[in-house]
RNA sequence: GGAAGAGUGGCAGAGCUGGUUUAAUGCACCGGUCUUGAAAACCGACGUACCUUAACGGGUACCGGGGGUUCGAAUCCCUCCUCUUCCGCCA
């Protein structure tokens, strides 16, 4: 959510910004619809104060005349508040709407794209950060896809999962759930190693959590929802993980906040079809570790450069051939400033599978969350907010299953080794 | 799930038979005096959000969340949440 007072001092910025979304102009409009919003706001309130106030005194003074024996006069003063109070219900619930309208027409403005973020309306106009070094693996007639090869030796069985719960549910076992917990552990350690504190978090979040980083309102139907506690499946660590400080005041030197989780994550992928769902490909639950960090306004993209060189160096350590998208406007999220998308290979199925989304959002979430530091001026200021994977668990298997099949069985990466406990899978 | 008790400012802790509470007091933190320096002592400042003001300042709301009673609520009532203790159930 970004603040009014940003909208009102940045107009021309933010239309620039929204512009690379693909907003028209007629769209815009909101932006003055805001300002006229706050204005009728802040014009109420101050009406308001004014009006409690005089009640305040009133009251007092009305304590006094009881005391003093003068009933007759207090008496007076009663029935005026009287008047003042039905005024005051009827000021308070204009400025409730309009309060509601406010935060109604903040949620519909996404986030400004940073200056990198290229004008674009659809992922073909992503721009390629980083392509691919060397040619792309061939893998020969005879590769086979990652569902194929997950079936001939047993690792994952998706049908079972049908009958256990629905599509998009599999069941890994044996040496493919081995090779999973092995990833999860590497993702872990490495996250370790570069700094990021451990968490394990709850899977489940309430409502005022799942409003805080942005999936409500407008991802409602993206999540399962357990109405009976009103509860929603994590959709990703993100959520609990960046709720960590909801409504806190740090201290400058507490920052950065550098934290990894690892967790399932439940999509109900509502609209998604073909290729895209088939395999591993697109999951109602998949396992993902993350990598959140609440950082100093003014280190944030330097950060952003860092939590890339994370990702990469898992993929290069796993021995992937991946390349780095930077999104344009138009795919960019709603809540992100900029950001990089990595994809792997997938040899068989000859397509690039995303595995990792890293973000800034700047104080978009923090903003909404109300997460902010105390300067050295002695004055608060929203952190900013990053995220990315580190990794998602089921591209990251089917690639390494499909570019790493040999006529032998499937071949285990040196790295993971000492996780699985074997080195291939045949 | 049942019963009882409790939730107050960074922490501790009064107030809780409704009206000098603009929330006492202590500790911590910050600034100052003193000191070669530190400690101690003393003095001062010390919550959050919003409105208003050029500024100084003024105002409103907030004592777990929400609602109610009243001229007036931290204080009374309702409801929800959380914690503690006991009982029940249970990995």
């Amino acid at each position: 959510m970004l603040q009014v007072n940003f909208i009102r001092e940045q107009k021309d910025t933010i239309i620039t910004g929204l512009k690379k979304r693909g907003w028209s102009d007629e769209k815009m409009s909101i932006l003055d619809q805001i300002i006229q919003a706050d204005d009728r706001r802040k014009a109420l309130q101050t009406e308001q104060d004014v009006l409690l106030s005089k009640i305040n005194q009133h009251s007092k003074s009305i304590g006094d005349l009881f005391k003093s024996g003068k009933q007759a006069e207090a008496n007076v003063l009663k029935e005026e508040v009287a008047t003042f109070k039905a005024k005051a219900q009827t000021l308070d619930e204009d400025f409730k709407s309009t309060k509601a309208e406010l935060e109604n027409l903040l949620f519909q403005v996404p986030n400004v794209p940073n200056d990198l973020v290229p004008a674009g309306t659809t992922d073909e106009d992503n721009e390629v950060f980083k392509d691919l070094e060397g040619e792309l693996p061939d893998l020969g007639a005879e590769a086979q896809p990652h569902w194929e090869l997950a079936s001939k030796y047993q690792l994952i069985d998706f049908a079972k999962g049908v009958q256990i719960t629905g599509a998009g549910f599999p069941v890994y076992m044996g040496k493919g759930a081995r090779l999973q917990r092995a990833l999860v552990q590497f993702f872990l350690n490495e996250a370790n190693d570069a700094g990021y504190l451990e968490l394990n978090t709850p899977f489940v979040v309430n409502e005022e959590s799942a409003r805080g980083t942005g999936q409500l309102p407008d991802k409602e139907g993206q999540m399962y929802h357990a109405e009976v506690d009103n509860f929603y499946l994590i959709p990703t660590a993100e959520v609990p993980v960046t709720n960590m400080h909801r409504d806190e005041i740090l201290a400058e030197a507490d920052l950065p906040k550098k934290y990894t989780a690892f967790s399932p994550c439940f999509r109900r992928e509502a609209g998604s079809y073909g290729a895209d769902v088939k395999g591993l490909n697109r999951l109602h639950q998949f396992e993902k570790v993350e990598i959140v960090q609440m950082v100093h306004p003014s280190t944030s993209y330097e950060v952003l450069d860092k939590m890339i060189g994370h990702v990469e160096g898992l993929l290069q350590k796993l021995e992937l051939p991946y390349r780095i998208l930077r999104l344009c406007g138009g795919d960019l999220g709603f809540t992100s400033a900029l950001t990089y998308d990595f994809e792997v290979y997938s040899g068989a199925q000859k397509r690039w599978l995303e595995v990792s989304s890293v973000s800034n959002f700047e104080t978009f979430q923090s903003n909404r969350l109300k997460m902010r530091y105390k300067g050295e001026d002695g004055k608060k200021h929203l952190v900013h907010t990053l995220n990315g994977s580190a990794l998602a668990l089921p591209r990251i298997m089917a690639s390494l299953l499909e570019n790493n099949q040999t006529s032998g069985g499937i071949v285990i990466p040196e790295v993971l080794r000492k996780y699985t406990g074997f080195d291939i899978i045949n």
